[in-house]
RNA sequence: GGCGGCAUAGCCAAGUGGUAAGGCACAGGUCUGCAACACCUCUAUCACCGGUUCAAAUCCGGUUGCCGCCUCCA
């Protein structure tokens, strides 16, 4: 089976082929660091995480490129407000985005360029750009000429006319048409700047993208990635500079990811409902959060709201109980018996979620899966006697299919010594009918967050919240 | 004005022509010393109207409601 991939160029899911048999190079607009990210930040790098995860799953050799935006208005306002160096403040915050998105399971980029070491090469594109007619200077700043690139507006399928209507003229407009970008900005009287054959100033914002891409991963690349809200006019201006600098394809397929609400309202500045990933991760599991997450087709808007996150964090545990609960089986007995067609149903689901992902990486379905092959386990752990090989197998593809989606379903396995103690304490007191002091001690247990639960093979345990 | 998306059970959410996955919650039952975990059973004709078809949640037309982009934005 192949992968389909939705590509925004075409509006429809197409069979995914990467230029190089094997080799998939990849682009994903990273953030702007001016502060902590934001829920709605998270959402594409968990996306795209999982995204490669799939693809390295299927044998591809992924280069994954992420930038920051380390240059940019937003930032030197910042800056300017806390009386920091900008290069002090955006260190700090590209730290930060490092915690909050290992919390939430993604993996590094293979690189993860920023504006400030790019300047030359940015320069240099843009004189290329003026050089063949595409860019022109206008009293220090440079502007690209949108109307000589003739796919201007391919990607967000919008007619160059139709886009000029909406288009906002500026009053003392330097630029030819209002539809036109700026290349680069000339800088204003103590802003950071840079200096370049039109004076000094900085790169404008889209511009970045395509440098740091063609510089990472060369003139095309195979999947260019990001939020919804960047097809127009960031992903349009990038592969209008791309292409009209590269002579070719600048990016084969695009993805586009959806918006992410709080309480069913667009999360914004005036309503104050921002919702930082380095708050949220200490009240909510980040695994959880990435759980949540990709139980809703990524091309789809998420409903970030308390009752749902709840109600991720009961569904999550789910599988993990059964995951635990095969170890726990794997681990207490010791009895052979034939695998039967138990392997089957096992194989049978790690290709119920291939499909799923394969069909434009849905992993609300791979995730229905893995709640289809925890009810199997579960079935499979009322046997009388076990297979270790079954056992085994479970637990194998589990992880490996939550490795994909970036979740891991493996606990601590480590206990105090005297919580060790007191559930010995307790299996004792159960084989001698002593229920009340058995049950004092599991209510002692659970109001320390760890949760006993009797079986035929013995007391296992798990953590849980701990109650009040 | 242009482009686009969404509307599926109490809630969340897949499904885009063949008669509604999955999860949470709820109810009944089994298991258990009790419980927990788990298992079994039960819970929808898919916003509305019309059309195409042997057959539509799924295609076409229309209506209503919500949302996004066209301006910094994931």
């Amino acid at each position: 089976m192949a992968i389909k991939i939705f590509n925004t160029l075409s509006r429809e899911k197409e069979v995914f082929v990467p230029m190089e048999e094997g080799k998939v190079k990849m682009y994903v607009c990273g953030p702007t660091v001016y502060n902590y990210i934001h829920i709605g930040n998270a959402r594409p790098v968990i996306v795209y995480d999982t995204v490669r995860r799939y693809l390295q799953y299927r044998g591809y050799d992924v280069t994954y490129v992420s930038n920051f935006t380390d240059v940019d208005d937003k930032i030197i306002k910042a800056a300017n407000e806390l009386g920091e160096e900008v290069s002090t403040l955006t260190e700090r915050f590209i730290n930060a985005y490092f915690e909050d998105v290992t919390a939430l399971g993604c993996k590094k980029a293979d690189a993860h360029p920023r504006v400030m070491d790019h300047m030359q090469d940015i320069i240099e594109f843009i004189k290329v750009l003026v050089d063949k007619g595409y860019g022109y200077e206008s009293q220090g700043d440079v502007y690209y000429r949108t109307r000589k690139f003739n796919g201007y507006g391919k990607l967000s399928h919008q007619s160059v006319d139709d886009l000029k209507v909406g288009a906002r003229i500026e009053a003392g407009e330097k630029k030819e048409d209002a539809l036109d970008f700026a290349l680069w900005k000339a800088a204003k009287p103590g802003e950071i700047s840079w200096d370049s054959p039109w004076g000094a100033g900085r790169p404008g914002w889209h511009i970045e993208c395509s440098v740091m891409a063609r510089e990472h991963l060369g003139d095309t690349i195979d999947i260019h990635a990001g939020g919804q809200d960047l097809t127009f006019p960031h992903h349009e201006n990038e592969i209008a500079q791309s292409e009209a600098h590269n002579d070719t394809t600048f990016a084969r397929y695009w993805m586009h990811n959806g918006y992410i609400n709080i309480d069913n309202e667009k999360m914004s500045k005036s309503l104050g409902n921002f919702v930082l990933v380095n708050d949220i991760r200490q009240k909510i599991d980040p695994q959880v959060l990435r759980f949540f997450m990709l139980s809703v087709h990524y091309r789809h808007p998420i409903n970030f709201a308390k009752d749902l996150v709840d109600a991720a964090t009961t569904s999550f545990e789910r599988i993990k109980t059964a995951y635990t609960n095969v170890k726990h089986r794997l681990s207490t007995t010791t009895d052979i018996v034939d695998a039967g067609d138990w392997l089957t149903q096992i194989k049978e689901q790690r290709v119920a979620f291939e499909t799923a992902m394969d069909d434009d990486f849905n992993t609300a379905n791979a995730i229905s899966v893995l709640f289809e092959l925890a009810h199997i386990a579960n079935i499979y752990l009322q046997q009388e006697n076990t297979s270790q090989d079954v056992l085994q197998t479970f637990i194998t593809t589990f992880d490996e299919l939550a490795d994909v989606l970036g979740l891991v379903l493996a606990t601590d396995d480590l206990l105090d010594e005297d919580i060790d103690q007191l559930i010995q304490e307790r299996i004792d007191a159960r084989k001698n009918k002593d229920f009340a002091r058995s049950d004092e001690i599991r209510d002692l247990l659970q109001a320390k967050g760890i949760i006993l639960e009797d079986t035929r093979q013995g007391t296992r345990w798990k953590r849980g919240s701990a109650s009040e």
